[in-house]
DNA sequence: TTCAAGACTGCAAACAGTTGCACTAAACCT
DNA sequence: AGGTTTAGTGCAACTGTTTGCAGTCTTGAA
């Protein structure tokens, strides 16, 4: 019923070799017996079974990719770019949600890895020892996290935290709360220290909070009661949250106080005021990460994040 | 260096239908050598190979899913629940995205067809012809659309429409605008027809307009002439445009005019004021798609939509 | 005691491709 | 003209599993 090269290899009057080369190394059949090939292939509606090529050949031309929540707005550019990059290199990619647990995220590498030429992880809550011994059975590339043995994709978090703070600075602040993430996360740290180094500031933290919208609610009083002006929250839906909860406290944003998100996810584009934030280039790192991949360099690279000025921000009264 | 079956069978001293046989017909092989292979079997790191067990048995435990665009906030919540699905049954998950291309779309199809058990494919935008022409290869079950010999899993958006323009009608509005899609869209369709089914409802139908915020945003000043005290837009995306829209025109919701969406998109929730809007069962068509894929159950299941009351929506003044 | 029925297990042929090697014929050198 | 390279193709083994068939060994029944 499914047609295969022998169907072809017949009709067309050579060996399978023959087809075979057609398509796998074209440039060793001679033009003629190719053309023929390739013309009864597309009559016969021919395409060649990937799982029996892989299982000569090793490579599946498969790509697998882990993020902690698909439904998470900051994952979908990501994994949008990351299967542009594929389908262009004539990859498929799986996509897989571990929901956060580094049980599952193991796992799914671990079943993942005789079915794909390489995973992406993408901010991986596993241990550093669970994932390099998991790096050694596939090749890995991580965005978001350093981890010997695998390439890395990383996006400037700190660089844009301090863009953040200069430009509450500039804007006239001088006490500035930093809403921060869940406790040793890696991101909170790095923001935390590139917020520390901007002169003229005096840094308040606050936290640490869950990286949600509840997360920054909840953290609204203690805004309030800190004094600060100006805001740089641990992510946007903290920060959309955050302004929920100071609207409610009677602060309105920015009139009476400064909000900066980190990420640039849809929903504090569409927010209102709309946030002014850091724009993480998800789109690029899943890009890149699945280049890297295919092309098997074992790199470690940092993209540049910029700030984004929005509406969520202004002058202190 | 990769570990065989013929690894397995050699260190447990049995032959090799027998280690493949623990695997896949545990209840044919006595229980002690089933665990004597099974822990030599883990000892050894063996997992079987499922690109070779495709090859066999025609069956490769993996699933496509395609959706017109990752990034649109309506598809992740149901690429989570399908990936979910499909991992509780041990089944890997291809997802794609067509950019809206109708092309591309037959095109992933097509290079699926071989390599996976299925596919769902959500809210495609092929014309039927091709789709069904490609739904004979593999099995295919559609969301959000009807297609001769597929299942088909339907979110019934023209029930959830009513209960929106009930609700406006209960709350007093008695002139409507419905902002409607892009010409020629099912769901647009049946909105406009279930809407115009409720009574004592003056329903002013504007459009088409682009599904998106600026769809809505463009709509406003049409919105403020038609009179209309409540309006249903085509869904949250719009829904969130034209508020800003009104917004920018002096006029607030739901104070000035009552704003319902369709869909329950993040934004909307996060959205102020929040949006009432007719919730789409996404998360539960992800599943349910899966699971008529893998259980090969050919039906036609209609998904009951609920409205979710916010902020956005009030008495007229 | 003999025979049939089970319960296990081994054998070997698929599955759909790829690829190193051998072979043929033509083209190229001297 | 004879030898050597080269291009093109065929042969057959191999990839890792599954599975129908056949064989062996128990076990239970008559």
């Amino acid at each position: 019923m499914t047609v295969t090269i022998r169907d072809v290899a017949r009709a067309s009057g050579v060996h399978v070799s023959t087809v075979s080369r057609t398509f796998s190394a074209p440039h060793m059949v001679n033009a003629a017996t190719r053309n023929r090939v390739l013309s009864v292939a597309e009559e016969l509606g021919y395409r060649p079974n990937r799982a029996a090529r892989a299982l000569t050949t090793g490579r599946t031309h498969n790509l697998g990719l882990i993020v902690a929540d698909i439904a998470n707005p900051f994952f979908p550019p990501l994994i949008k770019a990351a299967h542009a990059a594929a389908r262009q290199r004539d990859y498929h990619l799986f996509v897989a949600d571990t929901d956060e647990e580094p049980a599952v995220e193991e796992e799914l590498i671990q079943a993942f890895s005789k079915q794909v030429d390489g995973v992406v992880l993408c901010s991986p809550r596993s241990s550093n020892k669970a994932l390099e011994r998991l790096a050694e059975r596939v090749p890995c590339v991580v965005i978001n996290r350093r981890l010997r043995g695998a390439a890395t994709v990383l996006m400037d978090v700190g660089h844009g935290a301090k863009l953040a703070v200069e430009h509450l600075a500039g804007l006239g602040h001088r006490r500035v709360a930093l809403v921060s993430g869940p406790a040793g996360s890696w991101t909170s740290a790095e923001i935390r220290t590139a917020a520390e180094q901007v002169p003229d500031i005096e840094l308040v933290v606050i936290g640490p909070n869950a990286p949600t919208e509840r997360g920054g609610f909840a953290a609204a009083p203690r805004v309030r009661d800190s004094g600060a002006t100006g805001v740089l929250a641990y992510n946007d839906l903290v920060a959309i949250g955050l302004i929920e909860g100071l609207g409610d406290l009677g602060l309105s944003v920015p009139e009476d106080i400064s909000v900066v998100g980190i990420d640039d996810i849809v929903p504090g584009r569409l927010n209102r005021p709309k946030l002014t934030t850091v724009a993480m280039p998800t789109a690029a790192a899943g890009r890149l990460a699945v280049d890297l991949l295919i092309q098997e360099v074992s790199a470690t690279t940092s993209l540049e994040t910029r700030l984004v000025i929005r509406d969520s921000t202004a002058a202190p009264r």
